[in-house]
RNA sequence: GCGGAUAUGGUGUAGUGGUAACAUAGGAGGUUUCCAACCUCUUGUCGCGGGUUCGACUCCCGCUAUCCGCACCA
């Protein structure tokens, strides 16, 4: 692997500054650490890849796009784990006053500090007296929390309620789990994406996009039957070796469908929305030979995960995690929920329908109910329970202790059959988390090619006309003898077709032009020249041959 | 969050206690029959806030941001 280069890495950041990719955000008024504006051609990039991502997903058939609130009340991050998750428990040593976490400082005085509550980290901090990692002192501040996550208030004044800026956009998804399974028709499995901005206010963002505070992300929540094999089909990428760094395999190059048949990948769903991911990342133009999915160690992963996969692609700051895709069990509508009350299951429906006969004794309610009163429900517990041999009066100590004698008045047989088709459960759920912002960065990393033409430095972006944010340059050879007024023509119709994006060029040599053009990527330039008055043809240039060939205008 | 370095046109750099230079880029015009050519004209800059000083881009302090280590990164 090539030492990071940081000279290229500072040239390409120079261009996509200078061309208005990716600038820091309000920097006129000094900037703001760890937040980023996409400029005129950065906007229409991201555009493209929230797009076409939007596109590959559901293009799958069963999934549909949402969008909900990135303002989120304290509750539902509460109930999602998150408030408990995002926060840390700081410690400032007293004598260098370096903070550090006081479960990471405790991690030799307990199995999992990670699970103690604040309380019990601050006893165990004033017990064990942890050496400062940094000065080896033994004086540590009091424990304080601190959450990454942006508070605010929603609302005004004593009747605000407390909330965060999501950090993720999963939890939308979850909540409305009840609007969409009516939506799909009750029948799972089925699918809910959602691109939008997340919040994350770190402690210290590095590394240019790899780590921001406010970031665009993009996820798919895909709900599944567990009682139901998956059975999706690989044969798509049979041909394709891909690397994968396995739990305890280390690096190892193998197929999807071998992966999940040997069961190196754990879930099915989860090998297909791997190789799904693969195919996304690779048509916004990552570099497939610097692309490998990296599965989670069993204690890095969360507690209710079975299965978790990042794809992390390699660029200029090394191996950076882009995508997670995890298998989640049912934790997330469960926890919901739990929090709520409210049902987030689904229905199946039993192959067999199975039978319940219940024969017993229940009580008479307009008989017993005015002798035992307080006592009528748990004397109907005690007759319940009892075997349909039973003979009245029989005495009956209850589970309080107190003895009744029940009279054969205050019975009466139980005698029914009941047919149990099916079964409400809560469904499981794999979702693939894309990091736009990380991809956008390595979309930019992997086309940023620096060639010698003619000994000149000279540079080409190669994007992918999937995601280029100008599909069509327009020039006139020279703006005079209405050439200009033709391309200025082409121009104008080109920019009215749905979802393409042209832009007239007219000043420099035609030399420079191409050069502007291809700095940002343009894919295809047009040329009008004298030839053009004549015939109504222009010249087509390729962006990555340079090559150029004549087609009539009415063909564009 | 801690330590170190840095901050000058759009970009990359030079430089000075008396308000700034070079390259490149941008605009207008000219020239040119297709890959950053050339000529003329032109636009635009000392991160922010204090202090010292007659005067601060320059010296001092604070802040912010960037880069590099350390720590952190569900």
């Amino acid at each position: 692997m090539a030492e990071p280069d940081t000279s290229r890495l500072e040239r390409l950041s120079g261009v996509l500054k200078r061309r208005g990719v990716l600038l820091p955000a309000f920097e006129i008024h000094g900037g703001a650490k760890g937040l980023y504006d996409f400029g005129p051609v950065g906007g229409r990039l991201r555009n493209r890849v929230n797009q076409t991502w939007l596109n590959h997903w559901l293009s799958l058939g069963n999934i549909v796009e949402i969008s909900c609130p990135t303002v989120t009340p304290y509750a539902v991050l509460e109930a999602s784990g998150h408030v408990g998750e995002f926060s840390d428990f700081m410690t400032v040593c007293g004598s260098c006053e370096e903070a550090s976490r006081a479960d990471t400082l405790l991690e030799s005085f307990h199995s999992n500090p990670d699970s103690l509550t604040k309380e019990q980290l601050q006893s165990l901090l004033d017990q064990s007296q942890p050496p400062c990692p940094a000065c080896q002192g033994i004086e540590w501040s009091e424990i304080t929390a601190q959450n990454l996550m942006f508070n605010t208030t929603i609302g005004a004044g004593s009747s605000g309620r407390p909330g965060f800026l999501r950090p993720e956009t999963a939890q939308g998804m979850f909540t409305s789990f009840s609007a969409l399974y009516r939506h799909n028709r009750e029948r799972l499995p089925f699918g809910a994406i959602q691109v939008g901005k997340g919040y994350r206010n770190e402690i210290s963002p590095r590394q240019g996009m790899i780590r921001l505070r406010e970031f665009n992300m993009a996820e798919l929540e895909y709900f599944i039957n567990p009682h139901e094999e998956a059975g999706h089909d690989f044969t798509p990428w049979s041909e394709q070796q891909i690397t994968l760094i396995a739990d305890g395999q280390g690096e190892i190059q193998m197929s999807f469908k071998d992966a999940v048949e040997q069961n190196v990948i754990r879930h099915a769903t989860v090998g297909y929305f791997m190789a799904q991911t693969f195919d996304f990342l690779v048509k916004v133009g990552i570099d497939a030979q610097r692309l490998r999915f990296r599965q989670h160690e069993a204690d890095e992963m969360a507690h209710y995960a079975s299965d978790c996969w990042d794809a992390e692609i390699h660029g200029s700051y090394g191996w950076v995690e882009c995508v997670g895709i995890a298998h989640r069990g049912c934790y997330d509508l469960e926890s919901h929920e739990k929090a709520t009350g409210k049902s987030l299951r689904a229905r199946r429906e039993f192959a067999e329908p199975q039978v319940i006969e219940t024969d017993g004794w229940t009580i008479n309610g307009a008989t017993a109910g005015p002798v035992f009163r307080a006592s009528a429900g748990a004397v109907k517990a005690a007759v319940e329970a009892l075997p349909s041999t039973t003979s009245f009066p029989q005495m009956l100590t209850l589970e309080s202790g107190e003895q009744v004698t029940v009279e054969p008045e205050h019975v009466k047989r139980d005698q029914r059959t009941e047919t149990i088709t099916g079964e409400w459960y809560i469904p499981h759920v794999v979702e693939p988390a894309f990091g736009i912002d990380r991809i956008i960065w390595h979309i930019l990393d992997h086309a940023y090619d620096e060639t010698g033409k003619d000994g000149e430095e000279y540079t080409v972006m190669r994007l992918s006309e999937n995601v280029a944010p100008v599909d069509y340059c327009v020039f006139p050879l020279f703006e005079k003898d209405g050439m200009g007024e033709l391309a200025q023509s082409i121009h104008r119709t080109l920019c009215s077709k749905q979802n393409l994006v042209s832009m007239y060029d007219s000043s420099g040599s035609i030399g420079r032009r191409y050069a502007r053009a291809d700095e940002i990527g343009v894919p295809k330039c047009i040329t009008v020249d004298h030839q053009s008055l004549e015939d109504q043809t222009v010249t087509i240039r390729d962006r990555d041959s340079g090559e150029q060939h004549r087609v009539d205008i009415d063909s564009l």
